[in-house]
DNA sequence: CCATTTAATCGTAATATTGAAATAAAATAA
DNA sequence: TTATTTTATTTCAATATTACGATTAAATGG
């Protein structure tokens, strides 16, 4: 149904995959990792530096932004959008437990 | 237009993308987390423990299984799923390279 | 052979995501 | 005020994802 059943899950497990959401495209991949090399920047640069249509690049900062992961600050006529430092340490701290997991060293399927 | 333009993007980028799309639905968690706990269980297992339908469940397996995330072995009328140690290892890596990035020191917006 | 068990696939419905043109909004500059 | 710059929002089209009933397929047991 397009639906994800939500109420069958874990907080936890719903939390994993909500910032594993954020990473599971490739313009908001790249838009982190510029924010990571210049610190901060504009819409604008990123429309540049990417080459998507400004509607689109302004569409995966607001998914971004309502994920808690970058934050922005008005300056003037443009907006300097930054990481959440705060946010991105949780969100390694969630993913990070997740990756983390250990195989059993029992055989499989025995 | 619903299509996502991997050209404009690294072979970097896009894997990182693809691995998170991966655990971006809270039932490839739970199965993972299931298989990290269990070592294997069958396609039936994961119906009862998780409760969305057969087909379902099956689904997110063959996506889980295209991914290169987990394997399968036939045993009789069941099919036994396990992680593969390999790929999740390589999943790690890209993954851990990426969330491990550090935030500059510098003052942002300055 | 036929029934049972188990999983995969097909078909379909509902919803979500991606992308961009067009437009609106908000701040600054002239 | 008017023009410019920059970003957000609206709207729409195309495609993808999620879910599940029904069916099919494949192996085993009788």
């Amino acid at each position: 149904m397009g639906l994800s059943k939500t109420e069958f899950f874990s907080v936890q497990q719903n939390d994993i995959a909500l910032f594993a959401k954020a990473f599971s495209h490739p313009a908001r991949v790249a838009i982190l990792q510029y924010l990571f090399k210049s610190n901060q920047c504009i819409c604008g640069d990123l429309v540049l530096k990417i080459g998507l249509a400004q509607a689109t690049i302004s569409q995966h900062l607001k998914a971004l932004k309502s994920m808690g992961l970058i934050q922005c600050s008005i300056e003037g006529t443009a907006v300097c959008y930054f990481i959440d430092p705060k946010n991105w340490m949780k969100m390694k701290h969630v993913l990070g437990d997740f990756l983390d997991q250990d195989l059993n060293p029992n055989q499989c399927c025995s």
